[in-house]
RNA sequence: GGCGCUAUCGUCUAGGGGUUAGGACGGAAGAUUCUCAAUCUUCAAACCCGGGUUCGAUUCCCGGUAGCGCUACCA
């Protein structure tokens, strides 16, 4: 392993990404998606989009919008799009070319009806003897009797007789014929199988890389097969490690919940260049100790050798609450990293369509002014919500007047400073610096602490204690607001 | 069961025959501040086990164990 991947002689690789739309698009995919797109992009490759969907009885058109869904918010894009489903006569061509060189093999063995011996527990059919050796007239006879037939590769299988490739993350695979299974190429309803069907459009797709999941390494030894069969040179293969669950366990929906799709970490409010850098550093790894990388970055630094080869765990909380407590939490820092490396005029704009969801009336000038406050605030976008509700609102939630009580202080003091406030506040200009200003004086000539002037103020007008700081808070918000909000507040202590 | 892949802090990882085994997240403590957040400092935290090779293995080799994958007319 481990040497570079030169582009083909042909010129520059051409890579893929070909789900099967059985469900949604779930984040082991992502990364799947990104780590191709990064590889097509760092060598001014072709980035391919193929849906696998040659099992007709799984594939739902939910699944096809899961993934365009998810791929769309990614933003990534992709040069070519394909479905198999359009090109059975390429497969079924690739498949009589296969059978005519007698490497492929008419089973007419009736198809598996349950899933019984699904796991091998006991007996492993590497072939069905009968059907290997049925001579080319009676396999002829039989099926133009139109007895049904599933075709399979006829695996080499004399003693010796090994089938190796090189992959670029996990180095030189062998393996013995005896041991690889004589797989099914077509169904015996004519259809051909994920691995004649991939193979088949891998080759005549012309690509050159095939980045994917760790879980094809052994039937790559397959693809190997068919590829050679039917005249083609293999593609390079670089397989990636698996996305696992806390607990080991590959991702589930059933098992894991919603935390496993794509859409979630959107609909949670997830910067998209985010989730692509935290995708990014699950199995590989940049070599330097970077960690917040941007898409340009990620593009020129992006190389196979940087993949290794264990299984990476998405750290998230099984059951989960609240978001903050079900996402990986370096999935969430990232994002609150990426957030706060945004302009502030980017940011308004992305937090902008989730505040208008629920406070329509909200103006793009206001978002921009309410944005610096709280852009070191929040970790998702959706946190704009609780972090900075007090600025949408007309009236102020109801809250504990004891929360209006200062440190070592007691209502009266809490009082004092609201009518202080109150009295003060009026002939102020509501800018940052004056704001600073009268309120520590009023703070003196009452004989409290800053903090102890600061505090029932800030629960009057922010409804909490925990916000953002107070100056620039009533700048925002305005003399009137502020006004109404300590008068209320005030009233409160009564 | 067969075949294959993998194994460094809780998690993501760097490293590599001799290192105080590095970084990040998370955790703990502290600094700063009008609260919170951000920021800064410090701390705790790892080489799966057993053999070999070697002057010396966490690193190389073998075995074990564990996890994962494939073993479908799913992909």
């Amino acid at each position: 392993m481990s040497k570079p991947i030169e582009p083909t002689a042909t010129g520059a690789p051409r890579v893929r990404f070909a789900p099967s739309p059985t469900g949604f698009l779930h984040v082991g995919s992502a990364r799947t998606f990104i780590f191709n797109w990064l590889y097509a992009r760092r060598n001014n490759g072709t980035m391919i989009l193929r849906l696998d969907d040659t099992d007709v009885e799984r594939n739902t058109d939910a699944s096809v919008n899961s993934i365009f869904e998810g791929l769309k918010w990614l933003g990534l894009g992709w040069d070519e799009e394909y479905k198999q489903s359009d090109r059975g006569v390429l497969h079924r061509q690739m498949a009589q070319t296969i059978f005519e060189k007698g490497l492929a093999y008419r089973d007419f063995t009736p198809a598996h009806t349950g899933d019984s011996e699904k796991s091998g527990a006991q007996g492993t059919w590497l072939f069905n003897p009968g059907m290997r050796e049925l001579s080319r007239e009676e396999s002829d006879r039989r099926a133009a009797a139109g007895e049904p037939f599933a075709l399979r590769f006829r695996v080499p299988r004399d003693s010796g007789q090994v089938v190796r490739f090189t992959d670029a993350v996990y180095g030189e695979q062998v393996k013995a014929g005896a041991d690889i299974e004589d797989f099914a190429l077509l169904r015996s309803d004519g259809n051909p199988t994920y691995h004649l069907a991939s193979c088949a459009d891998d080759a005549d797709l012309r690509i050159s890389h095939i980045i994917r999941g760790q879980d094809h390494l052994s039937n790559t030894f397959k693809h190997v097969l068919i590829f050679e069969a039917a005249g083609y040179t293999p593609p390079k293969f670089a397989h990636l490690p698996l996305l696992v669950a806390p607990d080991g366990t590959k991702l589930s929906k059933r098992r894991h919940g919603p935390v496993v799709s794509v859409t979630t970490y959107r609909d949670a409010g997830f910067l998209a260049e985010a989730f692509i850098n935290f995708l990014c550093l699950l199995g590989w790894s940049p070599k330097d100790d970077r960690t917040k990388m941007s898409q340009q970055e990620l593009v020129e630094i992006f190389s196979l050798e940087g993949i290794n080869r264990a299984n990476a765990v998405v750290n998230f909380k099984e059951p989960a609450a609240t978001p903050d407590e079900t996402f990986d939490p370096k999935a969430i820092w990232l994002d609150a990293e990426h957030i706060r490396g945004l302009a502030i005029e980017d940011l308004s704009q992305r937090l902008l369509p989730i505040v208008h969801e629920k406070y329509p009336r909200v103006s793009p000038e206001k978002m921009l002014q309410i944005t610096p406050l709280i852009r070191e605030r929040i970790k998702l976008l959706n946190d704009v919500l609780t972090a900075a509700d007090f600025f949408f609102v007309d009236q102020l939630p109801p809250y504990d007047p004891a929360e209006l009580i200062p440190q070592k202080g007691d209502a009266a003091m809490a009082k004092l400073v609201l009518e202080k406030a109150s009295a003060v506040l009026p002939s102020i200009e509501f800018k940052h610096d004056p704001l600073d200003h009268a309120l520590r004086a009023a703070a003196q000539e009452l004989g409290v602490k800053a903090g102890q002037m600061f505090q029932p103020i800030r629960v009057a007008v922010c409804g909490r204690k925990n916000a953002p700081g107070l100056f620039e808070t009533l700048e925002v918000l305005g003399k009137e607001k502020t006004l109404r909000r300590i008068e209320h507040a005030a009233q409160k202590l009564d």
